[in-house]
DNA sequence: ATAAACCCTGTAGCAACTAAAGAGTCAAGC
DNA sequence: GCTTGACTCTTTAGTTGCTACAGGGTTTAT
């Protein structure tokens, strides 16, 4: 099949398979006289698995590593269920922080119930106190509070 | 004061303001003689208002509209409000999101309880199946699992 | 024959920085 | 006066995992 079959078949975008092939996911395959890639069914069981772990928030690294292991049938798989522990860690660790955030935001919330001027409003004041130092920033991999929804605006990153 | 006490006062990084200015989000200083950034207290503390919504996880975006109102103190601020509720939606959803990442990932977990030959790994073989359609993408702005953390390691991007 | 629908490569953009190159400025010590 | 070092400047590129073009070529249907 054709990389745009590929695509429907497994729900990809088709820049996203070509991206995978960049990226060392996906091998490079057969081409067409056209130049056309070509792709069976192990191309989309594979691309299934990857777009399976992405589902699951690994990281393209860290389903690399799975990968190997798939690609390595006799190999002893201990390290997988590493991987999979740490992946965990990282998920409970983020939502440990975002907790400590959730909290925090509904008391900034509550220092201004009705609105008013901006001079006295309660969120505004607090916000421009010092401190608050330690932020959110912990040691795993799971992103902050804003995630791959369609909201992008360009930036406005006036560079003469 | 200069760049570097600045960044020492607040907890920032130079660059990081230098930054914060070509976004738009400080206004451009004077400067010395030599051409060097000159900050005062007014700087300070609008930096520190910033840092303190970013340890809270908002965009810049989400934050240019706070400045707006504290740049202008007449103004009724329950748009303030409106921006604060929103946010603690996002992160409410996230924080949903990823408890139910955390089931799925702690019953993948559960297939291969100890270490034997990849091509029997439990946790191989469910990756590999068909299906597990909607992954995690919500409408907010939460990110994945996979944090702001120092992991990098070159991606393996071969473009000739 | 030609238009539509597909495919190709290459490049730039998104968020919010971080890092590094290459150059200039300033203060202190000899 | 001159050097050393710490600081600063601008510009550019890298990070992750895509997405979206531009500017072409190929195939298929009419």
């Amino acid at each position: 099949m054709k990389i745009g079959e590929l695509a429907k078949a497994t729900g990809t975008q088709v820049e996203t398979i070509r991206y995978y092939e960049r990226a060392g996911l996906l091998s490079e395959t057969t081409r067409t006289e056209g130049n056309y890639r070509i792709y069976g069914e192990t191309h989309a069981e594979r691309l299934s698995f990857i777009r399976h772990c992405r589902s699951l928030d690994m990281t393209l690294d860290e389903i690399r590593v799975l990968l190997r292991f798939k690609d390595a049938p006799t190999e002893n798989c201990g390290d997988v269920n590493a991987l999979l522990d740490e992946h965990i860690g990282h998920v409970a660790a983020r939502i440990r922080e975002l907790r400590t955030l959730e909290r925090q935001l509904k008391g900034l919330r509550d220092l201004c119930q009705e609105a008013q001027d901006a001079a006295h409003c309660g969120i505004l004041n607090e916000l421009a106190r010092q401190g608050s130092e330690g932020g959110s920033s912990a040691a795993g991999h799971v992103h902050g509070a804003h995630g791959r929804s369609v909201e992008r605006k360009a930036i406005k990153d006036k560079r003469k």
